[in-house]
DNA sequence: CGCACACGTTGTACGTCGTACAGTTGTGGG
DNA sequence: CCCACAACTGTACGACGTACAACGTGTGCG
């Protein structure tokens, strides 16, 4: 694809790897297509890190670094988890096919320190001791992640994969279902497939996340 | 390995290859590992599963199937709500590196389309419409398979990774972060490491989203 | 009793992946 | 000018998924 004007550097992989990513899914970041894109042989790579894992590694630190932090604010502490809840979420959205690296990543660079520290330190505010924010806190960024990892247009990449189609026909292998035993699940089709990837999907369950904190705090 | 007595069974390939994911991680789940664990060639897998992907359709149709579904019951919607989430994450805790198959496989097979059944109809009960249930009943069961694969034990397989010294280094990275910045997740660093895999991060986070779905219902 | 045939398995081969190891260049500081 | 070192190339290996065709073998029918 693009020959190199001068060098190759560490963030322009990684920019290329997260655009690849976006556009053809997960599965299609390897060491040689980044090579091949940018014109160079696939060794190259190990210059700028040991190994895949690492590339990985960089990928999940970047995607996590473009979260927005709101400012530590006066709201309630309610209002500023879910600020931050959704300031996150922002940021993945756009690359749901690298959002589940960040999964067991967060702890591992500056950006998720800085986010896990700002949701700790609001737990604590709520009346959380350090193990349950520690737990909980845990849980709501593995959670915000899961909400856009899910999405069915990380699955769209596969060899020219329609997902339009396919999610018609997964609406209508629900709804050809015997009515007496799923009566809700045939109800439900058309939300079911489409859901995930909509503003209400997200903005419903961010809310259950918060609401979930409140119902569960101590104090 | 072990040499087949008989024949070779699809359900004798699942167990196999459950067991070795149990054992060695999901990445040690390969056709030509499977075949050599059953004194057979690569290609014989091809005659019980269309392709690997078929394979792993069946290996979460099994975890899925080995829930143990409460009684229908009669109590209050969110007590049976709570007894059904717990049952899917006892059913699907033994298994930490198979959990994250069924995050995109719930509706597929029969097994989960009674899971979801159940849930969406004491969403249904708790006073959701049939869209608003549909967006929050695929968020708790993702949410539910996220408490599970966010844990370290996942990890220990590969090349013989020590996860207990991994948890010990983690820990001692945190505790040295600068106390001004960090002190949040200094203060919460043992709990941070380790609190995935235990009983209180399952119970206080299935509790949360209990929590959140009362708060978040319209009635 | 024997034979055909489908079921189950084998053998070989191809293309892709990550990456080890050693060699080669281009460029900037002495 | 030159040379050291950062950046990159070339070749090779083993593992992966799997296409395709050939092979053995047990079972049911004549």
């Amino acid at each position: 694809m693009a020959k190199r004007s001068v060098r190759l550097s560490r963030d322009a992989i990684i920019d290329c790897a997260t655009a690849l990513a976006d556009a053809e899914g997960l599965e299609a970041v390897t060491i040689r297509r980044l090579a091949q894109e940018n014109g160079v042989t696939p060794m190259a790579m190990y210059w700028h890190f040991n190994d895949k894992d690492s590339l990985l590694d960089g990928l999940a630190e970047h995607l996590i670094a473009s979260v927005k932090l709101p400012e530590p604010g006066d709201g309630m502490w309610d209002e500023q988890l879910r600020a931050i809840l959704v300031a996150f979420l922002d940021a993945i959205r756009p690359h749901p096919a690298l959002a589940g690296l960040a999964l067991r990543r967060i702890l591992v660079a500056e950006p998720g320190l800085r986010l896990a520290e700002r949701v700790l330190d609001l737990l604590r505010q709520a009346g959380f001791g350090p193990e349950q924010a520690a737990e909980v806190g845990t849980f709501l960024m593995c959670a915000v992640i899961t909400l856009v990892v899910g999405d069915p247009m990380a699955a769209k990449a596969a060899v020219g994969g329609d997902a339009a189609a396919d999610m018609r026909h997964k609406q209508a292998m629900l709804q050809a279902l015997e009515p007496g035993r799923y009566p809700n699940l045939i109800a439900a089709a058309p939300a079911l497939v489409s859901c995930r990837g909509q503003d209400d999907y997200f903005t419903i369950n961010i809310d259950l996340l918060v609401q979930g904190v409140r119902g569960t705090r101590r104090n």
